[in-house]
DNA sequence: ATAATTACTTACATAAAGTAACTAACTTTA
DNA sequence: TAAAGTTAGTTACTTTATGTAAGTAATTAT
């Protein structure tokens, strides 16, 4: 049973994040509108999950879709008011990954 | 292939937090150390990811396990530095979960 | 000796994520 | 007109992660 002390919205939240993809989704949208493919091979994640996320995303009003129906179809994905709020997030997440994180290699186990 | 244009320590930092529960693990530690069935109970995680995410953790040095040979053993999870240094992220996501959703059931999906 | 406690681990079921191929609507090229 | 290309996805299937429940070891209490 989950019988948790913490704030449900927290939380909430919480689970938003530990999705897989959703944080550098939302990381990639800051620099501005974007098309499907950009943000797929931007972050390397694949067109089913990218599909996926981003609905969810849109219904949980942090990610707007757009369509222009050019030629061939554009299709741009940008944040809403909600999902821009998350910008000092992402850049208390920069933030902490340039002070404490090396690039890899170096895994800090000894 | 992951040819990613994204910061790779930005990356590393987002695939920590999108395991699930290591936030809320963090989180729960930010008030103290505190011991194993502590964190379970508050957070209600089951034993086994709990076990598998503190040995995660302590692997990337953002959790000390320290024992004491007490009777029952008694063993406290603390944040060293590192953990601690998060603590500002947390206190973005706390504040943006506070502004932004709601306890549940009001879906905002319309 | 039996039960209780803490901090786990093991075994197994279910859910989420990865991979690759496929589709729809339209356009360009041959 | 047919074949191939583009974008934005979807479908089917495999692998990995997570959830659940029961078990273990060391120790103390009854």
């Amino acid at each position: 049973m989950n019988t948790t002390a913490l704030c449900p919205r927290f939380e909430k939240a919480m689970s938003i994040l530990s999705q897989r993809w959703t944080g550098l989704i939302i990381y990639q949208m800051l620099s501005g509108p974007q098309r499907f493919c950009t943000i797929e091979s931007a972050i390397g994640v694949s067109g089913r999950l990218l599909s996926e996320r981003l609905k969810e995303l849109e219904n949980q009003g942090i990610v707007n879709r757009e369509v222009f129906p050019e030629t061939p179809v554009r299709i741009e994905y940008s944040l809403t008011e909600k999902g821009l709020s998350l910008e000092p997030l992402m850049r208390e997440i920069e933030k902490w990954s340039q002070t404490w994180l090396e690039t890899d290699s170096t895994a800090k186990n000894d």
